[in-house]
DNA sequence: ACAAAAGTGTTGGTTTTACACCCATGG
DNA sequence: CCATGGGTGTAAAACCAACACTTTTGT
């Protein structure tokens, strides 16, 4: 039996303080004119997360070192396109809240929107997301992976914002300070400060070089 | 481009107290006498899940219900099967030890191995092979999926050797007991209790319904 | 001076850990 | 009776949530 194979892409990132998707208007049948998430064949020579990344890059322009992505799982269900048998390794992707309106190569229609307002995507890429999403919520607690959201440096309040936008609930500033600090490996001081906002200037931190945090930050 | 697209199981149990996976000898080349996961073809009518649970079906012999079953990862690096483009998704299966020596239909040769001597498998699935390892001891901290390793019936001691073996470490058997009795959803009481082994008779339990523990079972 | 945001101290409650101790059974 | 493993009590340490308070800036 042969099968199409593509790779799909979760990207989210942070915009206007909500969490946003990376999508596309489909140009062509089945799904003509809906939302569905970036994506595209793997070519023969390529394995799977190089296909995520060159389709990462000619979605978003983005640099691979600049963004995390892991893969995220797979879907073949026999009908997810009506045309032909394809499975679909999906991908998930965090990148900080500066990049610009996405100029992309292939798809001049990515945008990003809100998840809260990403429904109804085309095939079954509703359900993608949705994994994706909780994917990311989980990883924030034992990872330090909020920091893929933030630029190269960034305070203590930006990182905040991140699971609080993340997770929807607020976090009381005060402990957050202490736990991430606290934490060894998860933030190294630039010893530089912000300067220019209201109020007293914070710390820059850049992301430290742990992959896993001890102990984890807990969802309230 | 075409693909061939496989499902491989790395099956899980606990056998003479050491962490088991169920590994076929191949009869055919490529890696012709190796050991290697079971699996095989994703059939044109079937989803990967329903892919799987047949998989497991023909080589233990096991019912679907009996087993946790879930996807692990895809792997489709172009060179990964000599023969042609495969790409395979990878599920972990975590089961009780109880099965007998493994009644399967399709390969006669499939056998537990300890996975500590499970190493230089065919194709990628050495990698395969860490990173179910890898699942399984991480969800035991967070998910009451030690059970799935446990009978319908099992005394605390048994959960206990469970965490021991697949985390290589020790617990303290009173605190061990306090915390997993004390997580609600973790274990439910059956009443019975076990008789003819030394010392005092333990309670049985059975798994409960919680899919997540809060707060989570870390490892030392 | 004042508001705003960063960061520290303190306090009371919960959770973890280490280990003493009792309970119930087989031999 | 004694060894063995099941299960409870308890006290010290670590951790966490809540919030008062001090620091440092822009206006």
């Amino acid at each position: 039996m042969e099968f199409a194979v593509t790779v799909d892409l979760v990207v989210l990132t942070i915009r206007d303080g909500k969490l946003c998707v990376l999508a596309v208007r489909r140009g062509i049948p089945p799904f003509l004119d809906c939302l569905a998430l970036p994506g595209g064949f793997v070519l023969p020579a390529e394995g799977l997360d190089e296909a995520a990344v060159r389709e990462l890059a000619e979605e978003t322009g983005l640099a691979p070192g600049s963004v995390h992505l892991e893969q995220l799982a797979s879907y073949g269900d026999p009908d997810r396109d009506p045309r032909k048998r394809v499975v679909t390794v999906a991908y998930l992707a965090l990148a900080p809240s500066l990049p610009v309106p996405v100029a992309g190569s292939d798809a001049a229609s990515a945008s990003f929107v809100p998840v809260s307002a990403a429904s109804s995507l085309a095939f079954d890429h509703d359900r993608i997301l949705a994994d994706g999403v909780e994917r990311a919520r989980a990883k924030l607690e034992y990872t330090p992976l909020a920091a893929a959201f933030c630029p190269v440096s960034f305070t203590v309040a930006e990182l905040r914002q991140v699971y609080e936008i993340v997770w929807g609930a607020s976090l009381d500033p005060r402990n957050f300070h202490r736990k991430v600090t606290g934490t060894p490996g998860f933030l190294e001081p630039t010893g530089a400060v912000t300067t220019g906002d209201r109020g007293r200037p914070a710390q820059l931190y850049r992301a430290g070089k742990t992959k896993a945090l001890y102990p984890p930050m807990l969802r309230p």
